[in-house]
DNA sequence: CGATAACATATTGCGCGCAACTAAATAGCG
DNA sequence: CGCTATTTAGTTGCGCGCAATATGTTATCG
């Protein structure tokens, strides 16, 4: 009989836990984000939905879900409350009255010129240089990040792991 | 008089920003540990704060906050419910009838016990190899992130970016 | 000692995330 | 056609995060 291997109590140690430091780096970003969005109205949620449809609206809830990887949970109120401030029009498909198709308004449109800055603001001020190596650095994280993401949704998806004899 | 620099409507492009892959692989680290967490009744962020009560119990909740970049407001609720489930005290320390100091029950201690495994079993889901380099590079994206997580701290504390000229 | 400032925690309010459930519309099938 | 299954949003409930504020305690200063 095989004991189950023994885990060295390291393991829980603070520091040495990815997920404690990607907690903590979200809600640092977000943090971040905060004060630059602020003027436009925009909390941090909103400004992602914003982005998706400052590249092109017209899209339905379930689409802009699938984008976010986000519920009508979350998105319902969320796009209210933009509809409620003007920047965003939701409208029933007519050919299929089950789907809202998510319209810029004409603010809506024009918030994007005052956005465009925001990422290059945030990098400047967290000290990054704007044509250096750093931007590689950046990107890097990125994929790092994206890949991450990949790994976690299919082990969400599936069930456990390989036991010791296949 | 200079005009502000262009910036590349690109610069919003979903799929270019840190902020969202960073955001979105938050959500799915959360989403990953949450049916490893809810056989020992603890959510993510009990989760975290049990991390910090298992290397050694008796802190205040500001000490606590400081560890993991938390307040009162998002604390105090929390620490209550851990301790209705039994599995936290929470005491007046006598000296300074301000601080609440924070102490693990038996049965809060127990749950060290079957949490050991959430790392590595987590990791295994996800399709890394215990021992291969894939700690190595895990290793590598956990200290970037606290290097992001510094920076960005740092700009939410200061104000604004250089201008063009200093 | 008494007033006041500083400090530690608690409370309130709001906006997410997300699970669970509901309601309405459409698709598909006998 | 009628009935069920599926799809799409919406609703409810709960637990964060966090800003703003309140409450109670200790420190400080005259």
């Amino acid at each position: 009989m095989k004991k189950p291997r023994p885990v060295e109590p390291s393991a829980l140690r603070l520091e040495n836990q990815l997920c404690f430091a990607l907690y903590t780096a979200s809600r640092a970003l977000t943090r971040a984000y905060q004060p630059l969005l602020a003027p436009l109205g925009l909390t941090y949620p909103q400004y992602i939905v914003m982005l998706v449809l400052w590249e092109g609206d017209g899209l339905s809830v379930s689409q802009l879900g699938a984008r976010l990887a986000l519920d009508s949970g979350t998105l319902t109120p969320l796009l209210k409350r933009l509809e409620d401030n003007g920047i965003v029009e939701r409208r029933r498909d007519a050919n299929d009255e089950r789907v809202v198709r998510l319209f810029l308004t004409a603010s809506g449109r024009a918030l994007h010129g005052r956005a465009l800055s925001i990422p290059g603001e945030l990098a400047c001020r967290a000290g990054y240089e704007p044509d250096a190596a750093g931007l590689k650095s950046l990107n890097r994280l990125r994929e790092a990040l994206e890949a991450l993401t990949r790994r976690l949704d299919d082990a969400s998806t599936g069930r456990g792991c390989e036991a010791d004899d296949p």
